[in-house]
DNA sequence: TAAAACATACCAACCATTCGGTTTTATTTT
DNA sequence: AAAATAAAACCGAATGGTTGGTATGTTTTA
């Protein structure tokens, strides 16, 4: 059990954190002014910015903490999961695969898309420092299904390539996800990542032994 | 043979709708200002003011033309493309993706993502006029596959939702293209493009006929 | 009792837009 | 065809609201 009384500083750091991933995902960076950041944080802009540099600095500081409680909740999601019967990795890549979808449906229930994807489409190419950071976060995003996609691979003794398979996972989502907010249909993201898991699932059946 | 001189107006016209484009195309909507806009298409703000009635008008207008560029460009590229021997709806699908892959690759060197991509992340969630409207892009995208796919699908008495399908080619396009701008790599967007044909390929033929 | 955390007023740069006036282009009249 | 007139296109300085950030002083915490 954490504490459950916080101290002051740490209590204000994460409602700005907390407001500013929201205001993100939802408006962008660009459109996401200090003001109001700092308005839906409840705290003022002095605090603001004894805490972070500036606009950038929370950008970045967002991403860390939003990455961080994305790892925190897929694992809760994931354990609350059906175990898969077989302990096929392929089972087991489409798990986290389902957990990754029932996150992000939870997450549009607030409206926005995803964080990293916006900031992304925002900034890759005119802010070299955070499309870097942000080429690191769809990687690690990638690794998590590349493991068990790899592990599935050896297991068959099969030549794909998992890493290119994990990209094409978060392709798929950050796709799916663009395309259901314009649609005002979040079904749309399950829907795909569920046509997303029939066709590995068969890529791995036609792939040839080596 | 058209107007080899057009009137100043038209020029004026031209000049920022293209300047606005790779604008929004790189930075995005809501870091694209107006003044480096009239700076890049060579006009003033006067005559900018002119011809729209703001930045809203603007971008609505960029998107029309946009899609209508869209269109021919594609339609050009197809042309070039050899023609499938075997006169299946399915490698016309497949080619009118190469097509969307070659313009997608040309238009990167320009560096910039997919402008209604760009749009529809940075306004969907609070702007509902362009959400509509690049839903509706979206739909024209996905359409140009649907056709093709239909067909496809009819000719070999399948039970597959063409329409899923096509909106699915459209959300791993624009997934490729925002990883391959943080990964600096547009051969990304050619290798998922190819995976995602195989796919497609491989679920007509795993399709049971009805 | 020193440092961290916070509050508030302030500011300079920025930015979309306006507006009164000028030039260019199209249309009509002579 | 030239002149007259109207309309469209354009110019660019000015504006006023916004915005990210600062400076200075006060309160809270270790």
């Amino acid at each position: 059990m954490r504490d459950l009384k916080q101290s002051r500083a740490v209590q204000t750091r994460k409602n700005i954190l907390r407001e500013a991933a929201q205001l993100f995902a939802r408006k962008g960076f660009h459109d996401t002014k200090v003001d109001e950041l700092i308005r839906a944080a409840e705290v003022t802009s002095g605090a603001f910015f004894h805490h972070f540099k500036g606009k950038d600095d929370l950008a970045f500081a967002v991403i860390d903490h939003h990455m961080e409680q994305r790892r925190q909740t897929l694992e809760r999601i994931e354990k609350g999961l059906p175990e898969p019967d077989v302990v096929d990795p392929l089972e087991l890549a489409f798990r986290r695969l389902d957990a990754a979808c029932e996150m992000v449906v939870r997450r549009r229930n607030r409206k926005g898309g995803c964080l990293i994807g916006n900031l992304a489409t925002a900034l890759s190419d005119t802010r070299p420092e955070f499309r870097k950071r942000l080429g690191e976060c769809f990687d690690e995003m990638a690794a998590e299904f590349e493991i068990h996609l790899a592990e599935a691979a050896a297991d068959r003794d099969l030549d794909v390539d998992s890493r290119e398979i994990a990209r094409y996972i978060v392709s798929v989502i950050e796709g799916a996800i663009m395309l259901s907010r314009t649609q005002r249909d979040i079904g749309l993201v399950q829907q795909q990542i569920q046509r997303l898991k029939e066709d590995i699932r068969r890529s791995f059946q036609a792939e040839v032994p080596r």
